[in-house]
DNA sequence: CTATTTAAGTTGCATATACAACATTTGCAG
DNA sequence: CTGCAAATGTTGTATATGCAACTTAAATAG
């Protein structure tokens, strides 16, 4: 009779554990997750020419400032390596540079002025599916989604 | 004065919309949590010498019992090429076989012995990760999580 | 000033992901 | 039966992802 109130009071002792336990692959399910969430974006981001994927490198880089690939990939907390491969389809669309570094090693990559234009027109489409994921989960659980992650 | 107290009453009305607002893009952020416990359980998972999303195949085929594709790609909820594509390497190290269905344009997916012998195997390796992955996370944060996405 | 270490990016390899187009095969209408 | 529509998977194409190995260049040790 106790324990059904205990659970919400102890939710940092043995409990939680046993919820925890529960629960499935959590790997998984974030995975789930992230594709449906994908193609509620890719497929309204369409109407732009872009992925999501590339809407955000794209706005990473206006945002950023021109920066070494390191730094980006660093800000974006993704590999250098996948950083390289999905620069190259935005590059060869002229909607980002790749220009020389100070250091002979080091380059710069900066957004270019149809990189600005693309990214401005993404943007509405981008808001659109921002606030339509809203509605479609719910705005309290986007909300808190947020607050997990960060 | 007065403000202050509200948002957490009115979290369904024109507040919720305005902290809507001040998020950043919850598809970008969705990707970035997702690489990062990728990451986490693709490591420990290293030592039974699988991806994660291998772990889970093997897995869903294994409760799942012998299935056709089609259903199999439904009930992981992902796209019937991804699941073809991904069948390939687990079919190829034995773990899997792909077998004549009922229909002559239809087959079934089903775990071999080998199959069930490396997802035990990989079983230990996934509870250290989950677990683990409770520590660094926090239990109470990856328990909103799965209730967030169910 | 040479030799080794460190830094910065790229490439090879393997996998994950999905849309569109395709090949087969059933099922069903007439 | 015949022919068209629906069902079932696979392939073509493009992107995303990361580890390990590699290349080049700078920095530092001796």
């Amino acid at each position: 009779m106790h324990e059904t109130f205990l659970p919400v009071q102890d939710s940092s002792g043995a409990e939680l554990k046993a919820q925890l336990k529960t629960l499935g692959c959590t790997n998984f399910k974030l995975r789930q997750l992230m594709r449906r969430v994908a193609r509620h974006y890719d497929l309204e981001m369409a109407g732009a020419g872009l992925k999501t994927t590339q809407y955000s490198l794209l706005s990473h880089v206006l945002k950023l400032g021109p920066l070494r690939p390191g730094e980006l990939a660093k800000a974006m907390k993704m590999s250098a390596s996948t950083l390289t491969r999905n620069l190259k389809p935005l590059v060869d669309s002229g909607w980002l540079v790749l220009a020389a570094g100070t250091d002979a090693r080091s380059r710069i990559v900066a957004i270019t002025p149809a990189g600005r234009t693309k990214r401005e027109e993404a943007l509405l489409h981008w808001k659109v599916a921002q606030e339509n994921l809203n509605k479609l989960l719910g705005g309290a659980r986007v909300l808190s989604l947020h607050g997990l992650i960060n």
